[in-house]
DNA sequence: CTGAAAGCGCTAACAA
DNA sequence: TTGTTAGCGCTTTCAG
């Protein structure tokens, strides 16, 4: 006589897709089907499906799914921190962009230090992302290799790559800088500093301080100065506090080019301090066009882009590498820099 | 005979636990167990199953991890936007209690709607979180009955929830509505004015306005006016534009507390626009303790709380909320209200 | 349009 | 200390 153990009657555990089945009456992979609004069930079914889904607060297991089908519905995203408004901005735009696809964003924080960069990255790996997205620039060997053996797509946006991997949605922070430069030499500017924050991701910087170089080159200016800080806790506080060596490294100085407007913002405050006049002694530039910016007093000059669309159009490229894959193209390597410009106020 | 059909060679597809099982010599449980670092495995066959790991570059495959075990792995937070600081720094101190833990933050994103709400969070719970997060307050039949159904801690942070879920960690917006008043009435000011966001989420604003009522009813001031604007593109936005309308409802207004630092830049900017002079004419009050704040001028006057420390407050929680239901005790709801202070500077 | 069988990659539970 | 078996909840594939 066959066992009959009656399964233990577990208590207060999520329903499943066989819940739903056995109350409505069908088939698992009715149900499975009734989810994906396919047009391969008929109305009828569909409608009772969906009743009992909703009768039994039915929640499908993404997971279980995604080991079925191989797609996690996920996209990875690198950030260096929690509170990087533009990270913010992109993160956005992405998002927005990949929810109409029925992917979801799964962040994971690099804290600006290459080695919390390699575990977020393994930890997000681990869930299976169907792409990853992170800054350009610098990234260390075990980065790309994680990457590489991931064999999904990537797109590294903001900063060019020394060496891209495959897709890039850069910005133009060479020009950037050639803007700054030429902005400050344009209000009589000759002595000028480019300062940049962290030195490690620091390609950003380089970047800007390469266009300034040239800008200043041009018009027959002395060579700016580049001043990294590491390990500063906040952009703002970087900026406040960078103010004393500035002056020490440059004394003449009269144009500061910023990592981004948070940096600007401590600049101002700390030439405040120690008794100087913005802009009417030192020049203060920007980068960002953060929102807060015209509000302040002086209103800040700073170089803009937009970092929502540049969001968007990485999930473009990202929606159009997976149409590749599916058609099994070959997808090639998309290279876009955007466009800055100059948002003229009165810190320079 | 039996047929051999040898299995397609797969091109270019992660390595499994059993392709690292088989290359080690081993079982693939003991590759399960390798990785976790037990010690019930020997260690010359550990170091070996790293190695073999390392050398295939295996990641392991959480789905599939979670799927079995039923445990995800994931704690779930809903933030209303990629942009707010607060919920950065919350972020980032939850984030690092979990990560401790071996848990991974998911986000996901309300924008300010009761209906994105909804959908964030089902979308979250797809993923099986073995916890979610979310700023207390109002929140809508569905968003508690999904909850309740999915049968994990739930945490609510900041707001004071209306009909708490289960474990609260609150801010003390009454208090800091009532810190605003005094200060405010301390330098003379007797119309006040206080500025919430948006109105569907905005608890928050109703708590520090009935704090500010109190105080001024004890004081025997007038009655403080709240104006709520909804669908405000930002903050600071926001208070830029509401001054109009607040010097038109309360024509005499020479106290106003903000809803948070941006609304309260954006107000100064305003006023000044106006002719208004701060805090000569308007006194201006914000909330949160950006560090922004403290380089403006004139600078911020604040109501500030601990942000990071919610975060890791929230964590701890999750943390002993788990332990309870290991040892299958009554996780007994916990609740736990954060001070705040004045940072008194010179907006007030 | 619907169903049955098989299996995704991993871990719990038990056995050796 | 290690291996075996079974199965997590879903989707793919094939059959009807």
């Amino acid at each position: 006589m066959a066992r009959l153990d009656p399964p233990a009657p577990k208590f207060k555990v999520a329903p499943t897709m066989a819940d739903v089945a056995r109350v409505a009456g069908v088939s698992a992979m009715t149900v499975s089907r009734a989810l994906r609004e396919d047009g391969s069930v008929s109305k009828a079914t569909r409608a009772r499906v969906l009743e009992v889904i909703d009768d039994l607060g039915y929640v499908p297991d993404q997971a279980a799914g995604a080991l079925s089908s191989g797609r996690s519905g996920l996209v990875g995203m690198i950030a260096p921190s929690f509170t990087s408004a533009m990270h913010g901005q992109v993160a956005r735009g992405l998002n927005a962009t990949l929810t109409k696809a029925g992917l979801q964003l799964f962040i994971g924080f690099a804290d600006f230090q290459e080695e919390r960069e390699e575990q977020a990255l393994e930890a997000l790996l681990r869930r299976r992302p169907e792409a990853v997205v992170l800054s350009g620039g610098r990234h260390t060997a075990k980065v790309t290799r994680m990457l590489a053996n991931a064999a999904v797509p990537v797109v590294e946006f903001f900063c060019s790559p020394e060496a891209p991997m495959q897709h890039v949605v850069a910005v133009d922070l060479r020009g950037a800088g050639r803007l700054a430069a030429e902005r400050l030499a344009a209000r009589g500017r000759r002595s000028l500093v480019v300062l940049g924050e962290s030195d490690g991701f620091d390609v950003a910087t380089q970047e800007r301080a390469r266009g300034a170089c040239d800008e200043a080159a041009r018009r027959g200016l002395p060579e700016p100065t580049m001043i990294c800080g590491a390990g500063a806790v906040t952009p703002i506080d970087f900026g406040a506090h960078v103010v004393a060596e500035m002056l020490t490294r440059r004394p003449d100085v009269d144009g500061v080019i910023c990592f981004n407007d948070g940096v600007a913002i401590g600049v101002i405050a700390g030439l405040r301090r120690l008794g100087r006049r913005v802009p009417d002694d030192v020049a203060v530039i920007g980068f960002g066009d953060h929102e807060v910016g015209r509000h302040l007093d002086p209103a800040l000059t700073t170089i803009g882009f937009n970092a929502p669309a540049l969001g968007v159009e990485v999930g473009k490229v990202l929606l159009s590498a997976f149409e590749a894959v599916r058609g099994s193209e070959e997808a090639k390597p998309y290279r876009l820099s955007l466009g800055v410009e100059l948002v003229g106020r009165d810190s320079a």
